[in-house]
DNA sequence: CTGAAAGCGCTTACAG
DNA sequence: CTGAAAGCGCTTACAG
């Protein structure tokens, strides 16, 4: 039951396995093979069923044809989006993936990419955490391919595939003041990753832009290693605290998600009491009643420029690339929990 | 900037590759390779920062430590919540994972297939489609090291890792039963997989035992292919075709979702005008309004066995063994969808 | 206690 | 138009 080799079909035909791998390959024209030999090899490698072997190919031109997909957690509606999104991609371009999660853990992220890189991957697609500088850095310095995607590292630069977090926060807030809410508060997480610092700005900006005083803009933080209960308590001690708020702007879906258990929990009603916008579109935003306003973001496009994106950089050679950031648009899909403020 | 080798060390430290490798594979002891030297190799790959190429390691000796994990579609819920158990466990084994998505597409599946078993991966974690009874048959005769989650392949006797469907589809519809609904529509795929096929068996058992008359079973069949819009108007008509339902069955997570659309939009009220309880938990039926009785899978459980699983396999070595089969049991989880019937 | 050497299955520069 | 051979970086049977 052994895995039949290029050399059991040269043997057989009386060739050499150069001639077998030019026609593998597909060079066997630009080698000048005649026609008549590709076509028993090729004859042959199709009654035998001969697949070439992907590691020997690997250790012997250094390509994998392997990218690894690294993010935050493959379990978050997002990240399993982006996931398939990749994925689909990929496979057009002949690529598998590694995925691996690092639930914004350091050590874990560490292990992940030894283990990538070890194995040969042609390149990494990154959802960087704040701790992995040193490894973002470290990928840059021994010239491995690499994009990040849904965030950045403050002072590294490299090629990225990110939304506008600021226009999306900026928008969905002066959707709220359009609807006449002036009393909105902030719900975001603490670790101040570059997607979250740009969405409290967009945030604060549309504010200013309204002339709505600073006093009454009203943040909580909560960290991602905070249990969902744990959140769940601090929004209700939040709402509590706050009574004069109209609205709320939760910066991610999970937040978001946390939040209407706690508006739930409170007994408070969407929009009556208090209005709702969120980061980021799910299922339950578009079929929880009433439905939630959110700041979608271009999953297929992400996913679609980030694989070109990692591609012309592995395809680079040698050459130094500038690197290149591409920024995406959110889209403001407008729903019942931001309906016009009764007065 | 070229990547370190076993030779450098070896050559640096004027000893062979022999007794590096055995150093770095932990075998310096049996093999007795004095402390002294090993001390030094250690010492040197620390300094030098040596990592040991698996893509080398994998051709030799034919192993990877890299399983497939090949799902219906990775950005379904309740296969994202699988994968990431399933990381969390390989991880802590040394294993990595490569996913792809057949979207229940046979070509798609093939193509998967192939590249995977090229790329030399140590062992397969599948949920099969019905198409996919071939290249199943086939990675046994290979003996390919491999399990099957979340259904069967009819016929062919595997390893696999499944729910107690028919119990679970039993003890929801009991429920139902037992809280005063009599004419409970069934809802569910038409392509016949195993999971399916149990639940309706369940379902039918459950109804029988109860001596409920069949004539009032009514069942709805769509098919994986039909697009979510097509699904809503399908189950749209359905209501409005079979008013004298109290209750509707939804046999897996996506079909509740699409449902509680189909619900919404023929302004039903849930449980008065139709109870509802639907197959796999999501975030979703555990946040609407009201919240959703559901049979819930032990997803954490299924990464783990399933891992156990297939790593017992691949480390079987020659010996046949008579396929395993592991069977876990669902939780129904009661919420307010199918409150006791008002009469 | 340690080394020289073969070999996993490819690709490719070189030679004719 | 095609082949012999080196080499990618490991592991391991064999020898001493």
């Amino acid at each position: 039951m052994k895995k039949i080799s290029m050399r059991d079909i040269a043997k057989e035909l009386n060739v050499s396995t150069t001639t077998v791998s030019f026609v593998v390959n597909g060079k066997h024209k630009a080698m000048g093979i005649s026609d008549e030999t590709a076509q028993r090899v090729n004859e042959l490698i199709g009654e035998k069923g001969y697949n070439p072997n992907t590691t020997a190919r690997t250790l012997r031109t250094g390509k994998s044809n392997t990218i690894a997909l690294i993010v935050e957690d493959i379990s978050n509606s997002f990240f399993a989006s982006i996931a398939k999104g990749i994925e689909t991609e990929a496979h057009k371009n002949n690529y598998k993936i590694f995925y691996g999660s690092t639930d914004n853990n350091n050590e874990i992220a560490d292990a992940l990419f030894t283990s990538m890189k070890n194995s040969a991957v042609d390149g990494f697609i990154i959802t960087p955490t704040k701790g992995m500088a040193e490894q973002i850095k470290k990928l840059k310095k021994e010239h491995i391919p690499f994009i990040l995607i849904d965030r950045l590292i403050p002072d590294i630069e490299t090629d990225y595939v990110i939304l506008d977090n600021y226009q999306g926060a900026y928008d969905l807030t002066q959707h709220l003041i359009d609807n006449g809410y002036r009393k909105i508060g902030f719900v975001t997480l603490s670790d101040g990753m570059s997607q979250m610092e740009n969405r409290k700005k967009g945030f604060f900006s549309a504010l200013q832009d309204a002339q709505i005083d600073t006093l009454e803009k009203t943040i909580l933080e909560v960290s991602y290693q905070d249990t969902d209960e744990f959140i769940i308590q601090a929004l209700q001690k939040y709402l509590q605290n706050n009574k004069n708020l109209d609205a709320l702007f939760f910066a991610t879906n999970y937040l978001g998600i946390s939040g209407l258990e706690a508006i739930q929990k409170n007994n408070l009603t969407i929009p009556n009491d208090i209005a709702v916008v969120s980061f980021d579109d799910h299922v339950l935003f578009r079929l929880t009643v009433p439905s939630i306003t959110v700041a979608a973001q271009p999953i297929e496009e992400i996913a679609t420029k980030s694989i070109e994106l990692l591609l012309k950089n592995i395809n680079k050679g040698k050459k130094q690339l500038k690197p290149v950031g591409i920024i995406v648009k959110p889209e403001i899909i407008i729903r019942n929990s931001s309906a016009k403020k009764v007065i």
